[in-house]
DNA sequence: TAGATTGTTAATCGATTAACAATC
DNA sequence: TAGATTGTTAATCGATTAACAATC
């Protein structure tokens, strides 16, 4: 392996994926390959309701997007509707079930068997629609040999033999951030090349491996920032207007910057705490030690 | 609220929440706030190692992104590097905490205390960046009046009564999918205008609301359609080979489509099977159910 | 045939990237 | 001063969207 170690396609939530990979290999652009699971999602649940057809307005409401998008979603595909009636809903199921390669078994291993690997194992979205856990890893003594989800959690060392007889090609990583790259790099030898990472770590991997990221702490700071502007923004609601960021006053402060280092020389509004917080705020952020062992 | 209900700015990856907001509030984009806790985390580690300063080259590295792009992320904020030096780490780590809000207190409720549930209020990142969980909240009065990570499990009735006197603008949902879109209701009529959504369904909200979404069926289901593709592209991995997609065949077959609804009528070099599995892999699809009570 | 809805075109918008002048 | 590195420009690329001709 390492045929050329590359970053992962980080950069979060914007371009998952985007960059690794021919991408789109069949012409298919990542950002309606990320929609498809939607679509299927709202297509799964209007065949358990018996809905024959659905047109493009309906569907693309169920899955929140716009209709011209689905459509020029869906002509990525193929033509698979009809015009002036709109769409099988069994038909497209079936095709986006294909395209997404879910009309196989994908046999996935969680690594790192704490509250979080505990949730997934017992998360029920995970068997509905192709995947199946064909094992559960830990490296700590006191995990091995519990069990979660019904399934014995087992020692790392038997990644290598589970990977290769069960043909696993999909492993999640739930670790504590420290182990992260480690069992990535571990995963990888033993030869899966798709990689869902919940550590707050980024994680190198060779040419031809995919990584995407959850990360709750990157998703919470994004719900931040846009909350923080909502504050200014409408006065109405009056809670900390006072500690929205002034703005004008932010550039001329930029010429301040660096002659103090990281003391405060600029003229907030605010309390201008310094970076270097001390207290809390400042540990291992992102850490998920505390969530499961290693 | 109900100022106008208007579907999350879904489409998962792509552009979660950019169609939200004025978005570009101070002219950052969409892109760049995403990527700002990624430089955030890398620059929090060089400061724990007391490094100094950070070229654009090294941190980019650092965050797993190429330094053009950092550098034009950082130019939304403000001139805060210094040419021919770097960014000083400190300087740096305290602007973009200020820029995400998270020089503020970030009161947090995470409704649906199941498996899922549990593992975030364990979740070290959460309090170690701002956030700081106010109270966990479920409806099941089995659940409630236990404890997780030291804070008891409070019933859904004290929801409008904690949002107001904590003053608490974040909400995590992890139920089940089915009492996701009533709790969001009810946590936008209380107050919380910013929704992190685990429950994989499409969440309607009034505008001026933002709603992210974690989804680990769909962030599973880019992987398998990736991990599909290589298996047609490096034959040398001799696994599901049988199992690709022809492509060519496809076109063709799409005008064959309808005549007999979901029925097989294409060539596929694959089982073919019909959409309406039947078995495993209809089910509701996505299903927290399993992780937890409501 | 008339009405409905798809599939596609083309315009627009936002994000990425390389390159380099500015400047420490 | 010479070397290093930022901040910005401009070109490129990909994604979104409205509009509408094709067609069921």
């Amino acid at each position: 392996m390492a045929i050329g170690r590359s970053p992962q396609s980080s950069s979060q939530t914007p371009d998952q994926g985007a960059a690794r990979r021919p991408s789109r290999a069949r012409g298919i652009p990542e950002a309606t390959v990320a929609r498809l699971p939607l679509y299927l999602r709202a297509l799964t649940a209007l065949s358990e309701r018996s809905v024959p057809t659905v047109s493009s307005e309906e569907l693309a409401a169920a899955a929140g997007v716009n209709s011209a998008k689905l459509r020029k979603d869906f002509s990525y595909l193929g033509s698979y509707g009809t015009r002036g009636v709109g769409y099988d809903v069994e038909y497209l199921v079936y095709q986006i079930s294909r395209e997404l390669g879910l009309t196989q078994d994908w046999p996935v291993v969680i690594v790192g068997i704490g509250n979080l690997g505990h949730a997934l194992a017992n998360y029920g979205g995970f068997a509905s629609r192709g995947f199946r856990v064909a094992a559960l890893l830990d490296a700590d003594p006191a995990v091995v040999g519990s069990s979660a989800a019904g399934l014995p959690v087992r020692h790392m060392d038997e990644l290598e033999e589970i990977v290769e007889t069960q043909a696993v090609s999909i492993g999640v990583i739930t670790t504590p951030p420290g182990a992260a790259q480690q069992v990535c790099d571990r995963l990888v030898e033993a030869g899966v090349t798709s990689i869902l990472n919940f550590a707050p770590t980024v994680l190198t991997v060779p040419d031809g491996v995919d990584v995407r990221k959850v990360d709750l702490s990157i998703e919470l700071q994004i719900l931040a920032f846009h909350e923080q502007r909502k504050a200014g923004e409408e006065p109405d609601r009056g809670e900390s207007v006072l500690d929205r960021a002034p703005g004008p006053v932010r550039a001329a402060a930029a010429k301040l910057r660096r002659a103090a280092g990281a003391s405060a020389k600029r003229t907030d509004a605010k309390a201008e705490p310094e970076p270097a917080k001390g207290g809390p705020g400042q540990g291992p952020e992102g850490d998920l030690s505390a969530v499961m062992p290693a």
